[in-house]
DNA sequence: TTATAAACAGGATGATCAACCTGTTTTGGA
DNA sequence: TCCAAAACAGGTTGATCATCCTGTTTATAA
């Protein structure tokens, strides 16, 4: 009962948001009695904390932190996700934006519990990008890359692709983005022929080693 | 009168979101009617309509557009425009994020003439980023740059960072995101020492030129 | 079996909402 | 000066909202 309320409200919080989808609704759609409701989520921020706590942290790890972590490498792991991405928004035809985005606009500033659960969450997904970034390095690769800046610029060039890709009910920025990445990943691997970058590989393979 | 209720909703809308506004709290923050309101605007949805297309619009072209055209080229324009902001949102010491992506968010699903009004603004934003590019490579400059590509990971990378920064109640995702571009822009001047793109330059200045 | 609490039902409540409507005032042109 | 239209006032309406409350059922453990 409690899951099926948060299985409802996951979807009509990202589909109409928080303050557009009544209580009325939620139980309409779950088939859920008010004193039900009550019980589980004695208010309507409760029930939205969960769904923050519980769907949204679970959905940025199922898309973006498993996927990431189980890749080749950290740029290999940010390709395959962009990419998958578009493709199901492509075979659905419709973008509801990112999960996270989604509530994050809406919420952050209405409510300091909310904020913080949602930052918790973009921090964590960064940090997972980050730490794959090191891994990569501690194997030699990405000698010239900033961890944190990388992982910054990865979540929010997806974020904010997503948030066009809303906008104009099209997955067209999704893939526009994954162009742009793949070509300055050519780019970076073409200029691996700079000369500091040659000896900055060198020296930490020899410090850092195994 | 119709000025001032316009002046409210944007700050209010922006603030606290479009659901979350009633009329109500804009009839008494703008000392106005309900008569006068209903006279100017009919609907909720008719105001917020102004003011996506007279201020949300306005704000891009001010805090984006404007300056993007005036700068020396496109890559030291989307610079400015991050500097400025970042300096902004620091000085304030508070983020309310961007107008445009705080309403897309929320009302882009909800309707489609917000969406399309929506969807008008980003499409111009990203054309003056691109038309900058053009700019710049008639004179010589960013010839292995794709315009839409660039436009639209700077627009995108953006937003997401400003996402980031509301949540985060922090303007560091955007000073990390300046950060990570202007390293970007070094890297593609030092691997401008590619062949290619010194001969395609020299052939270019020749055939656009002056 | 019995005691105890959790789970749930269904409705009541007061507040709030957007929309609307009927008058009154102000404005601008003839 | 006169008239018509726009601008505005103030209140009403019916709907909807989140919350809460009183019972009833179900599960659990002694």
């Amino acid at each position: 009962m409690r899951r099926k309320v948060l299985d409802v409200a996951e979807v009509a919080f990202q589909a109409r948001g928080y303050h557009a989808s009544s209580l009325g609704d939620l139980m309409t759609a779950a088939g859920v009695s008010g004193g039900a409701l009550h019980h589980h989520f004695p208010t309507k921020k409760a029930l939205a904390l969960a769904v923050i706590d519980e769907r949204v942290a679970a959905a940025i790890k199922e898309t973006w932190i498993a996927p990431v972590r189980q890749a080749a490498s950290a740029r290999e792991g940010v390709r395959q996700v962009f990419e998958a991405v578009a493709a199901e928004l492509e075979r659905q035809g419709f973008v509801r934006g990112c999960p996270l985005n989604n509530l994050a606009h809406e919420l952050s500033l209405a409510d300091p519990e909310f904020r913080i659960a949602l930052a918790g969450i973009f921090a964590a997904w960064r940090q997972a990008i980050a730490d794959k970034i090191r891994a990569d390095q501690q194997e030699g690769r990405e000698q010239g890359t900033d961890p944190e800046h990388f992982a910054l610029v990865a979540v929010a060039a997806y974020s904010g692709a997503m948030s066009m890709a809303k906008t104009e009910q099209h997955a067209g920025p999704l893939r526009d983005c994954l162009a742009a990445f793949e070509r300055s990943a050519a780019q970076a691997q073409s200029s691996q022929g700079d000369p500091g970058a040659r000896r900055r590989r060198r020296v930490l393979r020899r410090f850092g080693g195994t």
